[in-house]
DNA sequence: ACTTTTATTGTCCAGTTGGATAACAGTGGC
DNA sequence: GCCACTGTTATCCAACTGGACAATAAAAGT
């Protein structure tokens, strides 16, 4: 009668199903009778999937970064240098951040969430030395320790984004005015140079959650 | 038999022992139970004081908040220019950061912990405007638009704390480095010249808690 | 001394939680 | 066609939750 999905599927459908709910209600907020619902199944079968809880919300943590940052990868790399840089440091959708938030919130509490977000922090931090990288073997920037600018143009971003998100301070277009002035300013490039290059609002991220 | 405290007293009592919780355990992680062991009463004399736990939770990082902002500013006024910005701007302790990263990530579900939140992030950025106009008053510095410069570095302090203690990425000292060369940076002070002003470890942040 | 107030306790409750377990039902190997 | 495998369901459970409530005892007012 029921149809049956195979395990990759249905594995993949509570890992999504999981993230979207972090996403509004928070990693402490989740509880696996929401993931089940959200699913439509009972939620003795997200246990069949995932031995615990806080392995789930690891899990669903943990995939959904990997596969945004392949994505974002991607489409950095068909743009230009300095379109890349901006595209990448400009404001990230609510959901995306709320969820990032969340992990820095929860991760001193969750051993597997901890793992997961360091990791992940380091791939991003990677993304940006490269893309600064990019700038400066093109001759458009400058950079003596392109890590140590990526660090701080990574804490830039995410307090920005804080203020953006999680309180709604300031607006989409004075976040960006904020983190890309701070990387014109940080790299040697004309002002507005960056905000120049901003390619469309490549809102691409997460589009397959 | 039992001594008995004055409201005022207990309110006090009960909101500090809640933030001690919040700080380790999360604003989600915290019970009327747990709040009432660690005052050491029983869990009904909580909803004595408070109307609920949301009420709770937003009023001790209220109080909490509002304790430590008007202690910040004692302490700060009795410093030099360049010494009260250093000191601003250098890393705070760990349950200190801790309560604010769980309250960004709260803020969106629990609308009085937003409005507090607001109000204190505003008032952070007053601070920290009034140091830079100090600095520049004494002519050494520059600073073209304060409230600008003051935002974008409040962003950084609070992205470099997220990779401070929630993610543990970097140590202390690499923290006071990273936000007090932005600084320097940014108000056109001279490389190393706050890292130098920075007074003695002065940890003195929610001492009183 | 008495009454009023209120800080404090102990107990009850209905709801929700994560997890365990046994039965059931498609699916693929042989 | 049979069987092992595993995806799936339906319950059960002990623990914990926020909140409600009446009873108690200490303080304050008079």
């Amino acid at each position: 009668m029921a149809e049956r999905k195979t395990s990759d599927e249905r594995r993949d459908e509570i890992v999504r199903a999981t993230l979207r709910l972090v996403a509004t209600k928070g990693f402490a907020g989740v509880t696996l009778r929401d993931v089940a619902a959200e699913v439509g199944v009972v939620h003795g079968l997200i246990r069949h999937y995932f031995a615990s809880r806080d392995d789930l919300v690891a899990a669903a943590f943990d995939d959904a970064v990997t596969r945004e940052l392949a994505s974002d990868r991607a489409q950095l790399e068909g743009l230009e240098p300095l379109a890349a840089l901006a595209g990448w440091l400009s404001a990230t959708p609510e959901h995306h951040y709320r969820v990032w938030i969340d992990a820095w919130s929860e991760a001193p509490r969750t051993p597997a969430l901890a793992t997961a977000l360091d990791r992940h922090h380091r791939d991003c931090e990677r993304i940006l030395i490269d893309l600064i990288e990019r700038v400066v073997d093109a001759g458009i920037a400058t950079s003596a320790d392109p890590a140590a600018d990526a660090r701080m143009l990574t804490a830039v971003a995410d307090g920005v984004a804080v203020q953006h998100h999680a309180m709604d301070i300031i607006g989409v277009d004075e976040a960006d005015t904020i983190v890309l002035g701070a990387a014109e300013q940080r790299l040697g490039l004309a002002p507005g140079s960056l905000a120049r290059a901003h390619p469309a609002p490549a809102r691409g991220h997460w589009a397959a959650v």
